[in-house]
DNA sequence: GTCTATAGGGCGATAGAC
DNA sequence: GTCTATCGCCCTATAGAC
């Protein structure tokens, strides 16, 4: 993080980032696949806690609802992090590469949610689209919290469904 | 296409590419940045003509059907490649790397609409949320017409706005 | 068109942990 | 003695500078 801010994301080579670490561009590599992953090292377990969530949260509750609930608890724990989510967020928008990462992760994280969903007997159309819905509602809550990162998560969730439930109905 | 159909995408060199086009590696890389864009060198004739059909769709309409209108054009401008858009889309799905390009193209495709709503006076956030709506139910509806390039494309759009409407409804 | 840097990976050697 | 992590060396392909 501390290269990547000073240099900018482009202008830091894995041999830098090893090198940083007391370690070889071949140990990089056996961590990581590519060089954008160390900025999603810990997204493997991020997902395996919103898989717990999934599995603990009410029965009864509405699809959305399960969705939105499960990632607003991930939201909290990510901004449980404070400045350090924010500085990696920035950089994230900052490089066309890890922006383009980062869609492949959400899209990924939603397609976890949409198999809890189904699990629950959700349709797989409606599963599919609740997921991704809710995956929106989490990014646009989350931009909101790194330019503010006082602000409560679960409040910002709630309003971006609203938001959202706003866009789309039927007129 | 018929080189990355017989060996794969990741088994196929940028120097065979162009060998094939009877050009060089270094003519490639002035047309496309990267390896990827290749299947992707449409991209920007196709949002330009969303712009188009942007701007020709009325101005009474709610903003959900604007996009959804504009999208459906669109698929059907794309539909009628027919196998060509098939055989592409089963490419992109089959490589990482290009699935993460898509995406990218995807979150392009729903800023243009988000700014073309924008410009109608729907709100920010709104404007943001119903071009994401939009993109999803395009790129479901997409996916199903690949599965059956017989299908019509403009209804297998309205089932699926339908099927996202009945997804996140409040309980 | 040429020349070069960097990403990324294959294979095998080595060193420490238990 | 096995298991795991690091490392060294070498190679190819991507990508970009000049």
């Amino acid at each position: 993080m501390a290269l990547f801010h000073e240099h900018g994301y482009a202008d830091v080579t894995v041999a830098e980032i090893a090198d940083r670490a007391g370690l070889t561009k071949r140990t990089f590599f056996n961590h990581f696949t590519d060089k954008r992953e160390v900025l999603f090292a810990d997204a493997e377990a991020f997902e395996a806690r919103i898989a717990m969530y999934l599995s603990e949260t009410d029965e009864q509750l509405e699809p959305v609802d399960v969705a939105v609930t499960v990632l607003t608890r991930g939201g909290l724990d990510l901004a449980a992090y404070g400045e350090w989510a924010r500085a990696r967020r920035d950089l994230i928008v900052s490089a066309t590469e890890l922006r383009e990462r980062n869609l492949i992760k959400m899209s990924s994280l939603a397609a976890l949610l949409a198999k809890g969903l189904l699990e629950r007997d959700v349709p797989g159309r409606i599963a599919s689209f609740t997921a991704q819905a809710a995956v929106a509602v989490f990014s646009a809550a989350y931009d909101e919290w790194a330019e503010d990162t006082s602000a409560d998560f679960s409040t910002l969730m709630q309003q971006a469904l609203a938001d959202l439930r706003q866009a789309i109905a039927a007129g």
